[in-house]
DNA sequence: GCTGGACATTTTTTT
DNA sequence: AATGTCCAGC
């Protein structure tokens, strides 16, 4: 290293640091730690993804210029005197010139990968590097762990014996694939359940054991060896469907990075830069996956909260986080602590509830937000006192014109959506619920898919058979078993057995209905390379009898048409944004998507959902609803340290989605799948610090009031049921008609614009002369104004 | 094949 | 309480 080399260095550092200055310096570390593996520990609402772009957009422009600490080769004085000058002048680096004198080896954006969970986030992260980098970026691998395994499987599954064609099944085709399969081997599904026979095949996918090791590892377990049995016996079978579960996506992509040098040294070439988002949800697949993509450079960053693992039954093992510096020890570890999205009152809370956690990295999240509100904890009577708390609350916000899109309700399961639910219908507060019935679960929209999955690849039984005789075209259970026994026979596929099904002596008493049936698919796989795809599924639908079934169903019929309608607005969608729309593609796409991805955030309304689907996003104010122990905690992990600690990171994860205000409300009597069940306040509530708190003890109606707990919490907490009259019945409020003139207290003289009913109340919309225009619920502002 | 009633099931579920 | 699943019987 020459003095020459040093004086360069130090000038580009500057530069490159300026470019980066919004970031604060922990960021900026994470941004400028290019090579290597990099473990950095990102808090929640640290700035995480900002991170995340900023770090490839450094790399795709300086390289590892950063750390370098040597000049360009054919740098002199001139190139260094061309440095100082533009370390002077403020927008020097748009000067490509200078931009490259600064770069060390930038990689080519399809030199860099970044593997996210959601489509969601991977989609963020498209969009934001887009806007960062222009077109660039459409050629950096921004994927969900399935999709870029997908990507990599359309290339090269012949070497594993599928073709590139493959059906993805869902969790929902698992289950009906195996239960045919469990049935054919002749067992009884009662006795085996094919819920737990899933999971555990599941499980061993996520941990990449063969049914070739799952055998060689049952021992005496009579059960296991069934489950070994079937597991073997539903690989094959998927392998003649050409079909792929979800977790053989992952799996199926290992192996093929394992067991063929060519692939996997291609890809350990290319990917100069791996990126990994959400690292302590990954399973052991996906970890070994990791590891398999960056084997090449080593430049393996992992991003993570250890404290926001909340997916262990889902095969998630946080030791992949934990344990990242034992497995790489030339990895440095950056922690982001600076939160940007909470106040200190949440995020105090919050820190003092994860606190209570003993596995954990260790990290603690400051703010320079403001103190902002205490954490508001309510204690009803009831659920129907916990809804109509959370209404009022809103409807309250709203008169002070909050949006409705600013409240969010977060509750451990859907079951306890069903209250809160009839409250806020109620008080006529507009609301969404996330996740319940998906719009791809509808049978019709399913019954659909599954035409184009078999049109794609008629291989596909699972999707054959929820077709084949939908609607009824004579082809009952009966023909179905003897398609299937036939094609068993022959070596073929089921559809293959009935295309010839004039040739093979049993099916050939159903021949017209088989025959009108493979025709009409095969017509239209004909079609696949001419028709566009729009095009074609209105001939699907036509050709299928599928419209005039629906059409025969009435009001009902004319909904599920609507829906079937969308799917094709969802595939006209597909093909306007890309270049080659192919029916391959988009089955693919829709297939690794999911209800979240859905969710609008801009719809004004109220939004419920639980507290794992609310895991990467922020909201105004937060409702945590159901606080009671047996409910949260579940009572099912209350038995194991291990599961109540992830109990206590799903608290952190759903405390920390609040930017401004946080409740955490309970219920002492709650009517739960049928039963009326007593839980005291959630341990997760007690544990924060009481400076940070404010708690609401209602008034205790008689019947309750010899109950001693309820006392001693009345005496305990001095500032208990200041401060909220959700209950107290007003008189009446006065009456207000738009276009009045009113007098107000605090605003001054104003002119009612509107006048909404809410909730049994009035949403005022009022024009102030001085205070512009607010929003106040008339019951409350009455007192306040005076009619002019 | 469709329907009704019995019967079980009810934590979370990025893909 | 509510909802889905399964099977018997038409």
């Amino acid at each position: 290293m020459s003095d020459f080399d040093i004086r360069y260095c130090a000038i580009r550092r500057a530069l490159i640091e300026r470019e980066f200055s919004r970031l604060n310096d922990m960021q900026q570390k994470a941004v400028f730690k290019t090579e290597g593996p990099l473990l950095l520990l990102a808090g929640a609402g640290s700035g995480k993804t900002t991170v995340l772009i900023n770090r490839i957009i450094n790399l795709l422009r300086f390289g590892s210029g950063y750390e370098s600490e040597y000049a360009p080769e054919n740098a002199g004085e001139e190139e260094l005197k061309k440095l100082a000058y533009a370390l002077n002048d403020m927008d020097s680096l748009d000067d490509p010139e200078i931009e490259a004198l600064c770069a060390v080896d930038p990689p080519k954006p399809y030199e860099i990968i970044a593997i996210t969970f959601t489509n969601k986030a991977a989609g963020e992260l498209k969009d934001r590097l887009e806007t960062a980098c222009g077109a660039a970026a459409n050629d950096i691998w921004a994927h969900t762990f399935h999709s870029a395994c997908t990507r990599i499987l359309r290339r090269d599954i012949h070497r594993l014996g599928f073709s590139k064609n493959f059906t993805i099944y869902d969790d929902d085709d698992r289950k009906k694939m195996l239960t045919t399969v469990v049935k054919d081997m002749g067992y009884d599904t009662k006795r085996y359940d094919v819920k737990y026979i899933a999971s555990e095949i599941s499980r061993a996918k996520d941990n990449l054991i063969t049914p070739e090791e799952y055998a060689a590892d049952v021992g005496d377990d009579f059960y296991k060896k069934v489950v070994s049995r079937v597991y073997d016996a539903y690989q094959r079978e998927l392998l003649s469907a050409n079909a792929l579960d979800f977790d053989d996506i992952i799996f199926k992509t290992v192996q093929l990075l394992q067991t063929c040098g060519e692939v996997r040294e291609y890809y350990q070439r290319k990917f100069k830069y791996v990126l990994v988002d959400e690292y302590q949800d990954t399973n052991h697949a996906q970890y070994v996956l990791c590891s398999l993509l960056a084997g090449g450079y080593e430049n393996l960053c992992v991003v993570g909260d250890d404290d926001q693992s909340i997916y262990k039954f889902r095969g998630a093992t946080i030791e992949n986080i934990l344990e990242f510096e034992k497995q790489y020890p030339a990895a440095v570890t950056i922690r982001l602590e600076q939160n940007y999205r909470s106040t200190s009152n949440i995020l105090s809370a919050a820190n003092s509830v994860i606190s209570n956690n003993s596995s954990r990295k260790g990290k603690t999240l400051w703010t320079e937000n403001g103190v902002g509100d205490e954490v508001y904890i309510y204690v009803g009577e009831t659920q129907e006192e916990e809804g109509l708390f959370i209404a009022k609350t809103i409807l309250e916000g709203v008169a002070k014109g909050e949006k409705l899109k600013d409240f969010t309700i977060l509750y451990r399961s859907h079951a306890l959506s069903n209250n809160i639910e009839q409250s806020l219908k109620r008080e006529n507060i507009p609301y969404r619920i996330v996740a319940g019935l998906r719009f791809f679960d509808r049978a019709e929209v399913k019954d659909m898919l599954a035409y184009l999955w078999v049109v794609n690849n008629p291989s596909d039984t699972v999707r054959l058979a929820r077709i084949i005789n939908t609607p009824a075209r004579k082809i009952g259970d009966r023909t179905v078993e003897l398609m299937r026994a036939a094609a068993e026979r022959e070596g073929i596929s089921p559809f293959e057995a009935a295309c010839r099904c004039d040739s093979i002596p049993e099916l050939a008493r159903h021949s017209a209905a088989l025959s009108a049936f493979t025709d009409m698919i095969n017509d239209i796989r004909s079609k696949l390379d001419t028709l566009p795809l729009p095009e074609l599924y209105d001939l699907l639908l036509q050709n299928s009898g599928y419209l005039s079934y629906l059409q025969g169903q009435g009001r009902e019929g004319k909904m599920r048409l609507e829906n079937v309608m969308e799917l094709k607005s969802t595939i006209m969608e597909y093909c306007e944004r890309n270049e080659e729309p192919t029916l391959n593609g988009f089955l693919e796409e829709i297939s690794l998507i999911t209800d979240v991805d859905r969710y609008d955030q801009e719809a004004d309304a109220v939004t419920m959902m639980t507290m794992h689907s609310a895991k990467g996003l922020e909201f105004d104010t937060v409702f945590i609803c159901g606080a009671e122990e047996g409910v949260f905690p579940s009572y099912r992990s209350m038995d194991s340290e291990a599961e109540l600690e992830e109990e206590r990171r799903i608290c952190y994860v759903a405390m920390t989605r609040a930017k401004r205000r946080l409740y955490i409300t309970s219920a002492k009597r709650r009517l739960l799948y049928g039963q009326t069940m007593y839980g005291k306040l959630s341990r997760f509530a007690e544990e924060i610090d009481p400076s940070f708190v404010k708690r609401h003890v209602p008034r205790i109606p008689s019947h309750t009031a010899e109950r001693a707990p309820t006392k001693k919490k009345t005496v305990e907490s001095p500032r208990a049921s200041v401060g909220f009259d959700a209950f107290a019945s007003r008189p009446a409020s006065i009456d207000f008609s738009r276009g009045e003139i009113i007098d107000h207290k605090a605003f001054g003289v104003g002119k009612i614009l509107n006048v909404t009913p809410m909730g049994g109340d009035l949403l005022l919309e009022i024009s102030f002369e001085g205070a512009g225009v607010k929003m106040m619920m008339a019951k409350t502002a009455s007192k306040y104004i005076t009619k002019l």
